[in-house]
DNA sequence: GCCGTTTTCGGCCCGACTGTTTTCAGTCG
């Protein structure tokens, strides 16, 4: 069993002693194991090979000796017995908003109750209401909270919650009562998907701002309204929080409600450490009753200064060695979109885009870019009116003379959109893929193959001599269909050895390669591009979610392409042309 | 279940909000 699958089984017995009551540090423990195991950063079978598994810390002997049986047998004696003592149904029961743990076991000990259509039943015969500690308005929760899950309990895009935030912000700094807004969560992490919109507001006067964010435009429902904290819902479904503090107060907030999780963990021990204090209400000397006293912060950099640690991009704050990198000085200075001096891989007219070749190098202009690359569909993408030879060759003449003719400043690269055919090969006459600047290999056909196959064929199609940068690296789209299987430490390895470009997909949709196999790509030697895909010119905007997905992944200007200077990107795809 | 020069036992973050209570438990973040 690979690691993964262990870290599931681990993160599924912490659920499984939740719902048994066991001891909640019992459970974060198996819970912190399973984050481990995913974030290992030697090879699990080496670890355990070599009896070192347990330095790792969070592993104790129990959690040792569960990897190390599951790792060699794929089995887990204990695990196995957990699992047939609990009805799968409670597991399901978890999911619903306002159920946990201990209101799943009451019910199912005094009314059998193991499945949500038998939940549903007894609340709506006013059984549930009826138990001790029940009452009418849990059963509606819980029968709301059912139906929330059926037509709302999805994640949302960043890229649309964002659409719904932005004027949010933007209204919250505008009112009176307000002396600092920001947004917060993942939202402010830039995670791919987010489940809720946070807002933290600094203010002496919460009131005014509790009502105006109750009654926003495209509000649905108000499903909490106190006197600091509310939270709302839209009609997409998209839940908001809000919480407003006194603005001193307002950088511990919002650092606190920034997270991760993982990341405020390990702050607070951090200033333990330092016989501290670090929560939402400040940074107070740990023997202190009050934060009164505590340290003062103005913003959040003062706060990571109080704890000896330069300032830590919301980007990076996944728990995930921010913290070690920030107290030795050596975070990363992470790319942003104004480094951007251009992007490669968009579409035109020729084949699926929207814009014809001019009207998309007037909007790189108007973005400020040195160039862009025009990079149209290959044949094999029949559905998006792919080129064959003949077709590619004579678009390359077109943004020849389109750069000779002096209409523009921004130059324009010709590529192609080059289709990896099932067995690997490309989808064009290399003689003809040779005469163009570049060419982006991409999959979009025959997704389903083995992982093996999948990872030998993207493999094969790397070791082409005319291949510049690879294309959407699995194919996925966020929230529709999962990507397809590949070896992405294999694939990284083969672009490294063959100077091939990874892209990052800008997309808000696909994102793809992921953020979390960046850190390690880049450090290994990987060098990127971020390309928006664009199929229209409103499309080049889609770059700020690829930088996101950059910056998540610790990438700076000299590993990312397109930030550099047209000479040194012409120098650089001159390597695959000789 | 993990951890430790204050501890091998007793902590492990804790406050807001909700609903059901009549002073507090459960959930959430």
């Amino acid at each position: 069993m690979d690691r993964n699958d262990i870290a599931d089984t681990l993160s599924e017995i912490g659920t499984l002693l939740e719902l048994k009551g066991e001891n909640p540090f019992k459970v974060r423990a198996y819970q912190n194991g399973a984050r481990k195991l995913e974030t290992l950063e030697e090879d699990l079978a080496t670890l355990i090979e070599e009896d070192r598994l347990k330095e790792v810390p969070g592993m104790g002997e129990a959690l040792v000796q569960k990897i190390t049986e599951l790792h060699q047998t794929g089995t887990l004696a204990f695990y196995e017995k957990l699992k047939a003592s609990i009805d799968p149904g409670l597991v399901s029961m978890l999911e619903i908003p306002g159920l946990g743990a201990k209101k799943i076991s009451a019910m199912n000990k005094a009314l059998g109750i193991a499945s949500i259509d038998a939940l549903k039943a007894a609340c709506e015969s006013g059984e549930v209401a009826a138990l001790k500690g029940f009452g009418k308005k849990t059963a509606d929760n819980i029968l709301q909270g059912i139906a929330n899950r059926e037509a709302y309990g999805k994640r949302h895009l960043w890229w649309k919650a964002n659409e719904v935030a932005e004027p949010i912000l933007a209204g919250l700094k505008k009112l009176p009562a307000v002396a600092m807004a920001s947004h917060a969560g993942s939202l402010r992490r830039c995670r791919e998907t987010v489940g809720d919109l946070d807002f933290i507001v600094g203010s002496e006067n919460p009131a005014p701002i509790m009502e105006w964010f109750v009654t926003q435009e495209g509000v649905k429902e108000v499903t909490a309204r106190g006197e600091t904290k509310s939270s709302v819902r839209f009609d997409s479904g998209l839940q908001a929080d809000i919480r407003v503090v006194p603005p001193k107060q307002f950088p511990f907030a919002l650092h606190h409600f920034t997270g991760s999780k993982e990341h405020n963990v390990a702050m607070r021990q951090r200033a333990l450490a330092r016989g501290m204090s670090l929560s939402e209400w400040g940074l107070k000397p740990v023997d202190e009753e009050s934060f009164e006293n505590g340290k003062t912060a103005e913003s959040e950099e003062d706060i990571f200064s109080l704890l000896d640690l330069e300032y830590i991009p919301p980007e990076l704050r996944e728990g995930l060695g921010e913290i070690e990198a920030a107290e030795s000085g050596s975070l990363p200075d992470l790319v942003r979109t104004d480094d951007l001096r251009g992007v490669f891989h968009n579409h035109t007219t020729a084949s699926d885009g929207r814009n014809s070749l001019e009207e998309m190098t007037e909007a790189a202009q108007a973005l400020g870019w040195e160039y862009w690359g025009v990079a149209d569909h290959s044949k094999a993408s029949f559905q998006a009116n792919g080129l064959d030879e003949e077709q590619t060759l004579k678009l390359a003449q077109q943004v020849e003379a389109l750069n000779a003719s002096g209409r523009f400043e921004t130059h324009v690269f010709s590529g192609i959109e080059c289709d990896i055919l099932g067995d690997g090969s490309l989808d064009l006459e290399e003689s003809v893929l040779m005469r163009l600047d570049y060419v982006v290999a991409s999959v979009h056909i025959s997704m389903t193959q083995s992982q093996e196959e999948m990872t030998a064929r993207i493999i094969k199609a790397i070791e082409h001599p005319a291949t510049t940068m690879l294309g959407h690296l699995t194919g996925r789209l966020l929230l529709r269909r999962e990507g397809c299987k590949v070896d992405v430490s294999r694939v990284v390895d083969a672009a490294i050895a063959n100077e091939v470009i990874i892209e990052i997909n800008a997309n808000p949709y696909r994102l793809d390669m992921d953020w979390r196999f960046w850190r390690k790509a880049s450090d290994r030697g990987l060098l990127t591009s971020i390309n928006p895909d664009a199929h229209r010119v409103e499309h080049f905007d889609f770059v700020a979610a690829g930088v996101h997905t950059a910056r998540k992944g610790w990438l700076e200007r000299s590993s990312v392409v397109n930030t550099f200077s047209l000479p040194e990107v012409k120098a650089l795809l001159a390597r695959k042309r000789p």
